[in-house]
RNA sequence: GCACCCUUAGCUCAGGUGGAUAGAGCAACCGCCUUCUAAGCGGUCGGUCAAAGGUUCGAGUCCUUUAGGGUGCGCCA
């Protein structure tokens, strides 16, 4: 519809120019927005405000010649001047009804497609080895696969990368404290606490000499490719992954071991690179590190600045796995856009590598990087989020204390559900309720963490989305009633049917932005809007004419579909009932 | 010191490329369950969009300055 508006704007504004009432160099971007006030009607432009300048005549005038060129037909009812020259249209209901009629005949719920489908990769979630996931790793884990879910959706392929941190000198004693307790009981390998096992790591080494000069020397070791360290370094990354399957699982996110991209995997990459830089001039050694200066990061009195892909030492840096990982992603991938996932610090540490890439031709000017920034957490007192206890609090506890406050709602309700059922929708809720409190969120500010906050059911919330979704499912258990044909009987009907022509609008710009809030909001109004029609408009009951309830059903449907599409993309179940 | 980011209702947050009267949720208060699920619906209350200038028909949005907060800044990741 917009769209539509949008080329009969633009036919007429050509037509202007042909008949030289417009200067035919006059170049104007022709917006058609969503109106925020129903008495402004569904569409509004503001074109002729545009065109005051260039055609030297008042909007309110333009409005008038243009509206008289605008035809009135199957699809516009009515045309209004408004205001300071605001043209706006109302969408004539034959036509909303045809389209939603066909709406419901398409799988993809009249979600266009990418046009070109591409290639990206898509670098989320990224716990570290050796330590269990924490609160702060929602944000990358959630958003970056509500995001990888939607660019699929749209018929792109994505490669889920989860860059995870499973390289460091802290493995040498990794591993020389998984040795000493695989000696201690040889038999079973417990590590169910992994912060427990990193603490007493750090202490042995700190503590303990011989231990600290062990570990030491199995760094050297893993890195020169020990056969003996290089096992036992995989057995902590498979412990320490097996338990992130697990949170993965429970959080109902996508990845899985082959999508495991960790640090390592560009360790071999390095050298090669480095090597490559200082051939070909890009690199030069200053105090015996391998430094690249960049023209594109300056100080202020114009010197670029230097970032060192390689220490004295002849150790690498994040920075250089950066490098390398974007030219991989490229190279092996043919990635056409990058999307990473981590937090607002890491912005210039980004920005740099990728200059980095792109000026050493790794990575051509056509390949899309981004940063998907957001902000840190912080506690209540607006400082950087701790425990009392100054440690951080896990994401398990977050997904325990969850479900045991859904649980606790759930008992204060007598419904028929079944036991299993019921752990089934303790389980969708608290977990919806946890992703849905970071996905419907935009900023890239520090964001507060509260367990309130992320642990409420009502308003804004995936509980209140899924809780329309089962008050649907529940109408049509209810009947053996078809949905048939939709006719527009109330304004609470036209208001949803507007809302869902807009679905495939709303998933192309959170693909595009990289911005789930975007479809969280969507949703929710849609559901809020379904909440009205389903107090004002009775569907089954015996006073509601035949074709009516069809068309009613048809609608219900119709919002039914809608929901559990888009909450299926932020990775939030729907249930049948609750 | 330099660079980047942020500041919207008591609290948590929305406010695509500037648009009409700045919106939700929570909290507070008042209504609505013999009728398709009250995790709901309706209503009231709540604002100097950090401050001051500027750009223009129009600024929460763009530019400049200031205040406050945060983050990063060659040999950690």
């Amino acid at each position: 519809m917009k769209e539509y508006i949008q080329n009969l704007l633009t036919d007429i504004v050509s037509g202007l120019k042909n008949e030289k009432l417009l200067p035919e160099n006059t170049q104007i971007r022709i917006m058609v927005e969503n109106t925020k006030d129903k008495a402004h009607g569904d569409y509004a432009s503001n074109i002729a405000m545009m065109l005051a300048r260039p055609m030297q005549k008042k909007p309110q005038e333009i409005a008038l010649l243009l509206t008289s060129r605008i035809p009135l037909n199957d699809r516009i009812s009515r045309v209004e001047i408004a205001g300071p020259g605001f043209i706006n249209f109302f969408a004539s209901k034959e036509f909303l009804e045809n389209q939603v009629n066909s709406l419901l005949k398409d799988p993809l719920l009249g979600v266009k497609p990418a046009r070109a489908p591409e290639t990206v990769v898509i670098d989320y979630s990224s716990p570290n080895v050796a330590k269990e996931m924490a609160v702060h790793h929602i944000r990358s884990t959630v958003i970056g696969d509500a995001v990888a879910r939607i660019l699929e959706f749209l018929g792109n392929r994505v490669i889920r990368a989860n860059h995870i941190g499973d390289w460091g000198t802290q493995f040498g004693m990794l591993i020389a404290c998984l040795e000493k307790k695989e000696q201690e009981h040889a038999s079973s390998l417990e590590l169910a606490d992994l912060e427990a096992f990193y603490r007493e790591a750090k202490k042995h080494y700190d503590e303990d000499p011989e231990f600290a000069e062990k570990a030491r020397g199995y760094v050297v070791k893993l890195q020169s490719g020990d056969e003996y360290c290089r096992s036992m370094w995989q057995k902590l990354v498979k412990i320490t992954m097996d338990q992130n399957q697990d949170i993965y699982r429970r959080l109902n996110i996508s990845l899985s071991e082959k999508d495991v991209m960790g640090e390592s995997l560009y360790n071999p990459m390095l050298k090669p690179l480095v090597d490559d830089l200082i051939n070909r001039g890009l690199a030069r050694e200053d105090q015996g590190a391998i430094v690249v200066y960049l023209n594109t990061f300056k100080d202020k009195e114009g010197n670029p600045r230097g970032v060192i892909v390689r220490k004295s030492d002849g150790g690498y840096l994040y920075t250089t796995t950066d490098i390398a990982c974007a030219k991989y992603r490229w190279e092996h991938f043919g990635a056409k856009r990058i999307i990473v996932f981590a937090d607002s610090r890491q912005h210039e540490h980004l920005l740099m590598a990728w200059d980095i890439a792109r000026m050493a031709g790794y990575l051509p000017d056509d390949v899309l990087t981004e940063h998907g920034s957001f902000g840190m957490m912080l506690g209540k007192d607006g400082k950087p989020f701790k425990t009392r206890t100054g440690g951080t609090v896990k994401l398990k506890e977050l997904l325990d204390e969850a479900e045991n406050r859904a649980r606790e709602l759930m008992s204060g309700r007598n419904d028929a559900l079944s036991p299993e059922e019921k752990n089934s929708v303790v389980h969708a809720v608290a977990m919806g309720a946890v992703k849905y409190a970071d996905l419907s969120k935009n900023r890239t500010t520090d964001y507060i963490f509260d367990w309130d906050n992320m642990l409420t059911f009502d308003g804004n919330t995936a509980p209140y989305l899924q809780y329309a979704y089962s008050r649907i499912r529940s109408i049509f258990r209810k009947t053996s009633a078809a949905p048939g044909a939709i006719k527009i009987t109330a304004p609470e009907e036209e208001n949803l049917l507007l809302k869902f022509i807009k679905f495939s609008e709303v998933v192309n710009g959170a693909a595009e932005k990289a911005m789930p809030h975007l479809l969280c909001a969507y949703l929710y109004e849609l559901a809020g809007l379904f909440m009205k029609f389903y107090e004002s408009c009775p569907v089954l009951k015996s006073d509601v004419p035949e074709d009516v309830r069809q068309s009613r059903l048809a609608i219900a449907e119709c919002a039914a579909r809608i929901l559990k599409t888009g909450l299926g993309l932020l990775g939030i179940e729907t249930l049948e009932r609750m």
